[in-house]
DNA sequence: TTTCTAGTTTATAATCATTCTAAATTAGAA
DNA sequence: TTCTAATTTAGAATGATTATAAACTAGAAA
């Protein structure tokens, strides 16, 4: 079931995305995990730096993260006006945020009750409930 | 029950801020309401800047609202990277936001069955549960 | 009332994240 | 191999916010 070698040229190309080195790589890094994996662009530009000699621009890192983001790829994750992150992990769930360490968590969907909501706006429609529960340590 | 002229003088002096022009007028433009009052520190700038000839300058704002954020007078709701909002409904709370015209909606406690979360963090204590429901036009 | 000082305001500079720009490079079809 | 559109890149531009340091002011003390 798990792929040894996963293609991300196909995936790539499947969106209409060339596979470029710097998004293959950006791929290794983001996908090429056992787990969900939570960063902030400035995370991920360090560890594209540091692991590589030839350093992928911030630019491209940008760009590359936003058209993951608009592929489907990742979910973007709004903590506050200071720590803006991406999440690897594309389905629908929700978030602890440990103010501690500044590090996400995932709340999975099967680990909170369902969230019911007594009030609707006339004319609107929603588009999602996104539930974020902020940690210390104790 | 409801005041006619609110003492924002004695409500300053109470948390240790001077009662100061700028900030009585800031605590009358954000107070002296019937309803909770959602902005942004630009729309807060623009609304003082409108009914007024002299201006308070942007760092002020900028500066009171920070300081009345800090003494408990409002809370701060951050949607997206682009859209940072303070509230003056200081209890426990929700929100939806509206996509279609960038305005947020009090969820209020009530209104919402209880967050049950089925999952905790070892070592760690819960210091907040927010919802955010993302709506737009139907 | 006058004086004095710490708190406050202000214009402006600095910072930081992000986006834009335009030139150089590259993927991949022909 | 050639060619073109997509991509990358460095650096400039932008926009929100914070810092700075000089001018002003509230209010306590004389």
């Amino acid at each position: 079931m798990t792929q040894k070698t996963p293609n991300y040229i196909t995936k790539l190309r499947n969106s209409n995305l060339r596979p470029t080195k710097q998004r293959i790589k950006i791929c290794e890094v983001l996908f090429n995990r056992p787990k969900t994996f939570h960063f902030t662009i400035n995370n991920l530009y360090k560890l594209l730096s540091d692991n590589s000699e030839k350093k992928i621009s911030l630019a491209t890192v940008y760009n590359t993260i936003h058209a993951f983001k608009k592929s489907g790829y990742l979910k973007q994750v709004n903590i506050d006006s200071s720590n803006n992150y991406f999440d690897t992990n594309t389905s629908h769930h929700h978030h602890f945020f440990d103010e501690t360490n500044n590090e996400l968590i995932d709340l999975n969907n099967e680990d909170i009750k369902k969230i019911e909501l007594k009030k609707n706006i006339p004319g609107k429609k929603i588009k999602s409930v996104e539930v974020l529960v902020k940690i210390v340590s104790k």
